[in-house]
DNA sequence: AATTGACAAATTCAGCTAAATTGTCAAGGA
DNA sequence: TCCTTGACAATTTAGCTGAATTTGTCAATT
């Protein structure tokens, strides 16, 4: 998410982002937060293509020709959707790198009360019928898991660099698939399951990440 | 599963199932296997609770009698067959009651190679449409994740009774998430999958379950 | 205790037509 | 060059009606 301004040109030459990017980026979080808009009145199975396109602003190939199919669109909405939430859990480590394991325990506990409460999570998750979006964190939800996953190893690796990264990828996925579960079928309040999960997986945290900075 | 034959009047008087509830074991399991057989051909879906009944030779009135609804005898259905791959994960755990470790690997990997080849969980699995067993795994899970977590925490127990017992219940709870998640997503092959939780949650074996026995 | 037959309420099905949606064109405009 | 417009076939859905089925619950019977 933070651009890296690596230049040795000094402030007149901060990296700026290419026109056709950034223009591309534009146009998905447009589409995006269209589609955001259109799932708080109507479930996904009633929200057209044609919805999202015009409540963008913009026609309908373009949204075709950005992503490839109706399917294509719901499962980058997803991830889109949980770059809100690792957003959250970055910042939960990022707050606690003295302490993995508290770390780990906050990143759950962030994630799972926003998550939880978040209205579009809500009206996700209890879209059963055929056509809803629940597959992609469910039967289907395997892009999601490695896309969680990869952010998430990059946040650890990024956090404690003597992790062997083999280590940190196995943390990622578990913690990436708890949560997951956490949301979908929740059993205790946040605080408690993250409490727990930071206890279970805290000695292999302890021994993967260490005490040291 | 094992009975145990608690008795001081030898073996003459071997505790046996009072016919009551023998007989109601009996006629669950009747059911449950006809509606294990009819699954073979159709979906869920298209099963109505008379083909059941006649199917068990039956009437509909003791299917309803025994189950009040149709979403309980569903719920009721898909923890028995959980009972199956319970068996299986249960034997493995004795079979490696001198290395924790390698017990949950293997209790895992069994368990991920047995549900992803039967044929009754695939269907399961791709019943994705209105009207199927697969909310009872995810969005609605949480009856069969308390009954696996229960059974697995029993389970722990026996083998290692001096395990602290909200230890052994938190390891089981993780397992079965785990399980449930890598089943209905599955990623590596059950073989690696199984070796990497057993690396991850290595240390908190270790620490909770102790290497002596 | 299980079966039978019956029942209202709710759901599904069959059959059809009309309408809408998906995904992909080529042509035109900023 | 990129977006828009308009059009297109193929597939899905909507809407409709009545018939049929299914669910869940009775009371009476064996």
């Amino acid at each position: 998410m933070a651009p890296i301004a690596a230049t040795i040109e000094g402030v007149e030459a901060a990296a700026r982002t290419p026109y056709p990017q950034a223009a591309k980026a534009l146009l998905r979080e447009t589409l995006f937060g269209a589609a955001r808009d259109e799932l708080q009145r109507r479930a996904w199975s009633e929200i057209t293509m044609a919805d999202i396109a015009s409540a963008a602003g913009v026609s309908r190939q373009t949204l075709y020709k950005e992503f490839g199919s109706r399917d294509e669109f719901a499962q980058a909405f997803v991830i889109q959707e949980g770059e809100r939430f690792l957003d959250a859990v970055d910042a939960a480590v990022r707050a606690n790198l003295d302490d993995p394991r508290a770390a780990v325990g906050a990143a759950l506990e962030v994630f799972l009360r926003s998550a939880g409460e978040d209205p579009l999570v809500r009206v996700l998750l209890s879209d059963d019928g055929t056509g809803g979006m629940l597959p992609f964190v469910t039967t289907q939800g395997m892009p999601v898991v490695q896309w969680a996953t990869a952010r998430l190893t990059a946040t650890i690796e990024e956090g404690w660099p003597q992790a062997p990264p083999e280590k940190a990828r196995l943390l990622a996925e578990a913690l990436v698939r708890l949560a997951i579960s956490h949301v979908t079928a929740p059993g205790e309040a946040p605080k408690t399951t993250a409490a727990a999960t930071g206890e279970l997986l805290g000695p292999f945290i302890d021994e993967a990440l260490g005490q040291s900075g």
